[in-house]
DNA sequence: AGGTGAAATGTTATAATATTACACTAGTTT
DNA sequence: AAACTAGTGTAATATTATAACATTTCACCT
C-alpha cells in the first residue's frame, strides 16, 4: 500500500513487499527486452534474490541460495549476475558493506544515494536534485569529469528509532 | 606553494608534498597530545605513510612497507593502526577502493566528501556546505539518524583530462 | 536443420581485504 | 614490585572478489 507516496522512503514494515519483487522483475524484463539484453535464468533468479528484502546482500548469501543441496554455485556464477545486474542499473552495489541491493528508480537515469539503518539493515534510494547539483558544481569548479558515484548514509531510521514494535 | 589557495582542491602535480606530510605529523601529534591519547611510533608510522602521496593507499600496501627484509609484520598490525587513525579522524578510508587516504582536514568537524581521479589516482577532499545541508534535510524528512557518511566521486581530474604533460 | 561464432555459464584455483583469538610487552598506577 | 591497561606480535582464518580456462547455450546465417 501507499507505494507511490513511499517510493522514495524507507519501505514500511507491513508493505506488500512481493508486489516490489514481482514490479522489479516486469520493469527488468521490459528493459531488457527494450534494450536486447538477456536477462536469463541466472540472472533473473540472483535479481529475485537481490529484491528478496530492501536489504543489501552479499554476494556469498546470494551464492548459498543459489546452490542446491547437491550442485554448489562458484562465486564468478553470482558475481558475473551482480556485474551484468550493475551495469545496467538493476542493482546498485553499497560500497560500506560489500553488499548488493535492488535499484528502486529503473524509470530514470540517477547517481545511487542510499541511507542505510545500521539496525534493521534496510536501505532507501533517495534522490535530492539539491545534492546532484551540488557535486556537478563542485566538480565543475574543480574541473573534474565525474563517471561514478557513491553515497552512503548510514545511521538508524526512524523505525528503529522510535521502535514502533514492528 | 599555495597551499592556502588550494588546500580544498587536487594538489598540484609540483606542490611541495614534504610540507604536508610534515604538517599532518604535526598536527597529529598535537592532537594527540591535547586529546591525552598516544600516538605510538608504529601509528605515527603508518600515517606517515599513508601521507606519502595523496593518493588512497591499501592497507597491504602499507603492510609492505611497514615490513623489513627480515622481520614481516602481520595484518592486524597495520588494521589496528588504521582504526586507532580513523577513530580520531586523522585518516578516512575510502569505501570504493578499499584504501586510506590522510585527512586534509584536521582542523574541523566534517563529513568526509571526496573527489577521486581514476587515472592518477590522487584524491581530494572537499567541503560543501550545500551538500552536507541536503543531506541533513533529507535525513531529518526521514527521520533517520546519521551515524557516517560515505561520498566518493570518482573520475578523472583536470590534470589528466587536460594532460599538462606532469 | 546444421554450422558457426559469440555470449553465457561451469569449474578450479587464487588474489585481495579484513578479522579473531591468544600470547606477550610496555607503560601506568598503586 | 604487583596489578592493571593499552598496545603489539603472531598464527590462523574469514570474507570478498577475480583470473583462467573448459563447456554449454543461443542467435544468426546459410
Amino acid at each position: 500500500m501507499a507505494s507511490k507516496k513511499e517510493k522514495d522512503l524507507f519501505p514500511a514494515a507491513n508493505h506488500d513487499h512481493k508486489a516490489c519483487i514481482k514490479t522489479a522483475l516486469n520493469e527488468a524484463e521490459r528493459y531488457c527486452r527494450e534494450n536486447g539484453l538477456r536477462l536469463t535464468e541466472l540472472r533473473r533468479r540472483v535479481l529475485e534474490l537481490v529484491w528478496a528484502s530492501h536489504r543489501p546482500v552479499g554476494a556469498y548469501d546470494l551464492l548459498e541460495k543459489i546452490s542446491s543441496n547437491n550442485r554448489k554455485a562458484a562465486p564468478p556464477t553470482v558475481y558475473r549476475s551482480l556485474d551484468f545486474l550493475m551495469e545496467h542499473g538493476l542493482i546498485h552495489r553499497i560500497a560500506s558493506l560489500n553488499a548488493y541491493v535492488g535499484c528502486s528508480h529503473l524509470d530514470h537515469h540517477h547517481a545511487p544515494r542510499f541511507f542505510i539503518c545500521d539496525q534493521c539493515g534496510e536501505a532507501a534510494e533517495l534522490d535530492d536534485p539539491v545534492i546532484d547539483d551540488a557535486i556537478a558544481r563542485d566538480a565543475k569548479r574543480l574541473g573534474f569529469r565525474v563517471e561514478r558515484q557513491t553515497l552512503e548514509i548510514s545511521g538508524v531510521c526512524a523505525t528503529c528509532e522510535h521502535g514502533s514494535t514492528g
